[in-house]
DNA sequence: TTAATATATCCGTGTAGGCGAATGTATTAT
DNA sequence: ATAATACATTCGCCTACACGGATATATTAA
């Protein structure tokens, strides 16, 4: 059964949104880059929790990462797919059901850790 | 953990798009309602299986169902939500990537039994 | 070297949900 | 009543993955 196309496996990406934790990771770096750091402050998860969707995520093909020294700065994958663009829609549409996510938002930014690893 | 909204739970949305099988009901109910014995001859699958994932559907409220003698009609619910109308657009988005998606609305078409429950 | 920091991975445990055969329940036809 | 049809639900079995504490790894600082 065949549902990949240019390494995005369709149910997989829906499964990836279907977790609270992923669907807020992903509204904050609507943003842009962040670091492992940042995610952490704001979700106020444990650290092996958060680095474990953060490899579901990855694993998934939504986001990628780059490493500079000590930190890993997490984006999303650019939306090259229709249907990519489709789910980024969602995750914004979302934020009205759920009100969380703004709050992660703006939990960032006023969060002081916002620029310790610039 | 708020995340209901007008009988609507953004995580188990997506949880319940993550399986193919679900993805291609919807997909099939986007051309209108249908009734079980339609979907069964469409997708090929054992008819309990088809049943536990419209019941998936339907306690996700994703889908509505309506009876009519012997025959469970199932449809589409209305999107009333951004979200929701987002979600669909996701679904036909699908179709550019998983070619089975509209392979079954061919072979509805072309089914003698699309007919059969009229 | 040694210590501290940032992150990833491993571990044991628990739950959700996948499967198809079998069974239960309406409904309609004879 | 009996049989056939359309569907829902139950069952035992199995896999995916959620959790957070503990541990491993890489980098940089002292």
């Amino acid at each position: 059964m065949k549902t990949k196309t240019q390494n995005l496996d369709i149910e997989k990406v829906f499964r990836a949104l279907s977790d609270l934790t992923r669907l807020r990771i992903l509204n904050l770096l609507r943003g842009g880059e962040l670091c492992v750091c940042d995610l952490i402050d704001v979700l106020d998860l444990p650290q092996s929790t958060v680095s474990r969707h953060l490899a579901y995520l990855r694993k998934t093909n939504l986001v990628t990462s780059r490493k500079e020294g000590l930190w890993h700065y997490y984006q999303l994958a650019p939306a090259e797919l229709k249907f990519s663009k489709k789910i980024m829609e969602c995750i914004e549409a979302s934020c009205d059901v759920i009100p969380l996510l703004d709050k992660d938002v703006q939990s960032l930014q006023s969060s002081s850790c916002s620029d310790c690893c610039g």
